[in-house]
RNA sequence: GCGCCUGUAGCUCAGUGGAUAGAGCAUCAGCCUCCGGAGCUGAGGGUCGGAGGUUCAAAUCCUCUCAGGCGCGCCA
């Protein structure tokens, strides 16, 4: 929409340059926004302003010749030159009708676009420690990362979604070793269960799984058996992290494992790589990584005094294997508390030479659960804390994305679980949904008094087939009847939703698409309200089913974003 | 102490350098012979944490400052 917009003030200004009205050629950024009050226009822009000082003229001065070329243009209703120099325009009631008739044609695709070009982006998410079930936090990265990449999608980018799985180190090791002691008590020893190991039921329910496949089998007063568990528990804990991403809506193209990374030699591959370069010293029996050269703040160990290799290690191995697959833009999703990470994968992504701008890191702070507007503890002691399959149980898949969704990533959430399931205008994804089943109703009802949404089918539509039965075509239904504010306002907001995925793609911000539905809802029911859909006059009632229709479209396509369901009925 | 994030209406939050800063909730006052009242209408409510600066123009950019959260491991 803003693009045809841009194209006509171009043209305007390539007109005044050819007559000689104005003589900058370096031109500015041509900047195009939608006023907040209607009578600035439905466009502005201020590039009047901007040439001001190099014309050496008013801007005024220079928004009245670009206007003069503006109102030459089709479709354009109105130019005004207002302020101290914006271009008001003002687009013909046209414009906007036969945007309905776009919308009606393009469908599911109406809102995508190709400016990612089909360049690579992989967008890793979720990664957590395979030690436990995901728990909340988890899940807003999780609705975050996979809603981006839908929306990445739409842009026209190639999306990779990818989890990381960390299953080598510390704590999968003394994940396996829980899980062993577990063992040995379901088998009536005594054992003494040190405080740092994983306390949570999940783990004595995978051993009570051991016990009915394997019985005593492992029985063993040693610890041959331990790489064993440390398998079997880490695959159980996996398989239950991936059920719940499923119920989630989430399905991952690539899952990488970190053992692999050892497993073919690519970390002590990237370390050479550094050694090579001589950004590598050793100090105190450890090997050291020179980050502080990189803008990191110290320096990082990358192989530890007893000879293991640190989590960065793999990391690094990691990240540079995303580069190596291809991706021109790699998205991580970390929660809050890894900030502190970035400067040191920045800084190995300098050293080695890459553009660390290709890497775009966002940050998920704090969800705080509240129940009726009281805080639910949530202590991390003891499997204190709250699981993600709790609250979707709770509240199910939709109203949790939605929710999570309602707060850009970098500010606090708070999610409160009442109101998430609560059947009222006040609850958010249900006001949402609502509009949506609200519309399929109205159809139904029109089709119940012989109204057939096929007859809006227009005329030459890719959709008619051969021997269609209905004869009618787009003349019948004559747009030109929606005349009121309202019905302009709505299919103004329907027609700023390409742009806002667009906006939403590029700076990687999933919650604008949550607000622009919100918007567009909260213009839908009063319109509804106050207007009949469907009356006695069959002409208006076809023009208003087809707005309907396009406001359903739009809703269903931006739920779909956001891996949620746009229900007929509720 | 250093770094990152946040600070906008009573509350929760939008607001990619633009014109008179917005929404929801809450509060108050209203609306059901009628396509889904599971909805709608209206009102009140603001030193955009504070101070400087940049410019035609700052909630937005820069510096300083105050408050809250998080991070500063040979953990992951």
């Amino acid at each position: 929409m803003i693009a045809t917009v841009s194209d006509i003030i171009k043209k305007a200004i390539k007109e005044c340059q050819q007559n000689g009205a104005i003589k900058t050629e370096e031109l500015p950024d041509i900047i195009i926004e939608k006023p907040k009050r209607d009578d600035f226009g439905d466009f502005a822009t201020n590039i009047a302003m901007l040439l001001s000082s190099k014309e050496g003229k008013q801007p005024r001065q220079i928004a009245e010749l670009l206007a003069k070329e503006i109102r030459q243009s089709e479709n354009i209703k109105k130019v005004d030159v207002a302020g101290p120099g914006f271009i008001n325009i003002f687009m013909g009631d046209n414009y906007w009708l036969n945007l309905l008739k776009e919308i009606y044609h393009l469908k599911g695709k109406y809102g995508a676009s190709d400016i990612g070009a089909g360049k690579k982006v992989q967008v890793e998410f979720v990664s957590a420690n395979p030690t436990g079930p995901l728990h909340i936090g988890h899940g807003r990265g999780a609705a975050v990362g996979d809603t981006l990449a839908n929306i990445l999608k739409a842009a026209g980018f190639e999306v990779t979604k990818e989890y990381y799985i960390n299953d080598v180190g510390k704590q999968v090791e003394i994940l396996g070793r829980s899980l062993y002691l577990r063992y040995l008590e379901l088998l009536g020893k005594k054992v003494e269960f040190p405080d740092d190991h994983y306390k949570g039921a999940y783990i004595k329910d995978i051993a009570r799984d051991i016990v009915t496949k394997f019985g005593n089998k492992y029985d063993k007063t040693n610890e041959d058996s331990l790489p064993f568990f440390t398998n079997f528990a880490a695959e159980s804990i996996m398989k239950l992290i991936k059920k719940d991403l499923a119920d989630f809506g989430i399905e991952f193209d690539n899952w990488y494992s970190e053992k692999s990374l050892f497993d073919k030699g690519l970390v002590l591959q990237t370390i050479d790589e550094l050694k090579k370069r001589e950004i590598i010293y050793e100090k105190d029996g450890a090997t050291w990584f020179r980050t502080s050269d990189f803008g990191d703040d110290k320096d990082r160990v990358l192989i530890k005094a007893d000879g293991e290799k640190t989590y960065f290690a793999s990391d690094i191995a990691y990240h540079r294997e995303k580069i190596n697959r291809g991706f021109s833009m790699l998205i991580n999703i970390w929660g809050a508390d890894h900030h502190g990470y970035e400067g040191r994968i920045r800084g190995f992504l300098k050293a080695l030479g890459y553009d660390d701008s290709s890497l775009k890191i966002i940050f998920i702070q704090l969800v705080a659960l509240l129940r009726n507007g009281i805080p639910v503890p949530m202590g991390k002691r003891e499997g204190e804390f709250v699981t993600l399959r709790e609250v979707m149980d709770e509240i199910g898949k939709d109203a949790c994305r939605f929710f999570f969704l309602t707060r850009k990533s970098d500010a606090q959430l708070e999610f409160d679980l009442e109101l998430a399931k609560k059947q009222a205008p006040e609850n958010p994804v249900f006001y949402v949904q609502y509009a949506h089943a609200r519309i399929c109703s109205i159809i139904k009802h029109a089709r119940e008094k012989g109204l057939h949404l096929p007859k809006l089918v227009p005329a030459g539509s890719p959709t008619r087939t051969f021997g269609d039965k209905f004869k009618q075509g787009t003349e019948d239904v004559n747009i030109k009847l929606l005349s009121l504010k309202e019905e302009f306002d709505i299919i103004k907001k329907l027609a700023s939703f390409p742009d806002i995925v667009k906006g939403s793609a590029l700076a990687m911000e999933p919650h604008r698409i949550t607000f622009y539905l919100q918007e567009l809802a909260a213009m839908f029911h009063p319109y509804y309200n106050k207007n009949r859909v469907v009356t006695e006059d069959m002409q208006l009632t076809n023009a208003r089913l087809y707005l309907c229709e396009a406001v359903r479209t739009v809703i269903k396509n931006g739920l779909n974003l956001l891996g949620i369901s746009a229900p007929e009925e509720m």
